[in-house]
DNA sequence: CAATGCAGGTAAACC
DNA sequence: TGGTTTACCTGCATT
């Protein structure tokens, strides 16, 4: 993938991707969208979607989870220590989502959602606040890093992704879509319809 | 059929 | 103090 390719990929998916982005504004609910965002760590976005759909029917936000684990286990990996993540973020989702609200800026939002949830990280916390419409912030993960490699906004994949490093590489990142003027979230979504085919989260 | 690779990472332990 | 390694965990596609 070069800069042509992506600057065609992204004009063929134009409007699809501003629609979907349009849908983020019109923000769902932010509970569930945070706890699909808990789950997706090495796991199947697609599946996570799924399984927050059965979360859903179960009126997981109103009712104790019970046999959370056995649900998430159909799903994702890791489903134990994600399924203390998720009691321990219902627990508290209103003093989290009330307090997003005394942020002022996306940036100021996920320093608040890595501090307060845990099994949030800097990826994921950006990956909530883009579904809930947010520009600007960076999701660095594995695939995107390897675009931005190919892309040349950096020279290579660093050895450990560090808050440092994320915060480096997400300004580089800023930089290279100022100059190409799609906005990130923009690319994001046309990296990983590349990837999958579709437009997805 | 068995072996291998790989999933949209994060917290905590480890030097 | 801060970068690096390890535990968490398993289904599914590919070879």
């Amino acid at each position: 993938m070069n800069q042509f390719q992506l600057k065609e990929e992204h004009k063929e998916r134009e409007a699809e991707i501003k629609a979907r982005l349009q849908d983020y504004k019109n923000a769902e609910d932010q509970f569930y969208e945070l706890c699909f965002c808990l789950l997706t760590p090495q796991s199947n976005a697609f599946r996570c979607d799924v399984c927050i759909q059965e979360l859903m029917r179960l009126d997981f936000k109103h009712r104790e989870p019970q046999i959370l684990g056995e649900i998430l286990k159909k799903y994702t990996r890791f489903h134990n220590t994600k399924a203390k993540h998720l009691a321990l973020f219902k627990q508290n989702h209103e003093k989290i989502i009330s307090g997003l609200l005394t942020c002022k800026t996306p940036f100021e939002k996920r320093a608040f959602l890595v501090k307060n949830v845990k099994g949030l990280g800097l990826k994921e916390a950006s990956h909530f606040l883009r579904n809930t419409g947010h520009e600007s912030l960076a999701i660095l993960d594995r695939h995107i890093l390897k675009h931005l490699v190919e892309l040349g906004v950096m020279k290579r994949i660093p050895k450990s992704l560090t808050h440092k490093n994320y915060l480096k590489i997400e300004k580089q990142f800023q930089k290279f879509s100022k100059e190409i003027q799609i906005p990130i979230d923009e690319i994001d979504l046309t990296l990983w319809s590349h990837e999958t085919g579709k437009v997805f989260k």
